[in-house]
DNA sequence: GTATATGCAAACGGTTTGCTCACAT
DNA sequence: ATGTGAGCAAACCGTTTGCATATAC
């Protein structure tokens, strides 16, 4: 974490629950989880900090249509799987597809850099 | 196109964009050709158009980060590319991948319906 | 000491919605 | 005639930002 010019309290909270869950939270629940820490936390902090994240390759922004983006603290290339019923998003044990990109550099029209793979479909608890 | 109970001066235009066009555009500029057709169309009925064609399953939603989203008037599985500087959305000439959802149902949490692959890079007019 | 980060609250921008009226059926 | 759809404008909601203050270095 040498990207940042100072280490606060806030931004190493925010580190520690986006590292510590697998769940792929919203902005909104790592305001909330953070806040249980350190109550006077405030929320445009938390969107500053979790942009800055992403913009040094640290974690992952996950959107979808209509409703919060999603942050994955694992910057790893790797899939996921959303539930279209709950929202709610879970990794996929598989091995970034490689051949996709080469499979697609012939059938398109630029230079490409990676994919986005996700599955969709209904998770346990909702089927 | 059955699924309407009314079709619309507005509706056929909507439609008429959508159809005739490959750039998978946003609400705004859907909003902009219809109106030089029909320049009293408001953006609210744009919107409500497209829903409902999204729900009817007639064309595709496709949202990003940071913006506004983007519709696709072939609902059809394919795949897209994606300039990652301009924006700019092309559909990829490549066959749908259905192994990949075998693939992913082992190592899987949920029931997979389908999935939805897209390529990142530099666009042509970009690189 | 100094520049970066925070808290607060207002602004932003895309999208949705309530209301009244128009018009396709 | 009837009820779905349109136009308008305000509301919504997640996210960003301006400003004054606090704080890591």
């Amino acid at each position: 974490m040498g990207g940042f010019q100072r280490m606060t309290e806030q931004r190493r909270l925010i580190l520690e629950v986006l590292r510590s869950t697998n769940c792929h939270p919203t902005a909104d629940w790592i305001y909330e989880r953070v806040r249980e820490k350190l109550p006077s936390i405030s929320l445009g902090t938390v969107y500053r900090n979790l942009r800055s994240l992403v913009d040094m390759g640290e974690i992952l922004q996950l959107s979808y249509g209509s409703g919060q983006d999603r942050y994955d603290g694992n910057a790893e290339e790797h899939y996921h799987f959303r539930c279209s019923k709950c929202g709610s998003v879970t990794d996929v044990d598989m091995p970034y597809q490689t051949q996709l990109d080469k499979r697609a550099a012939d059938a398109c029209c630029g230079t490409i850099k990676g994919h986005r793979l996700e599955f969709v479909g209904l998770c346990y608890d909702c089927q």
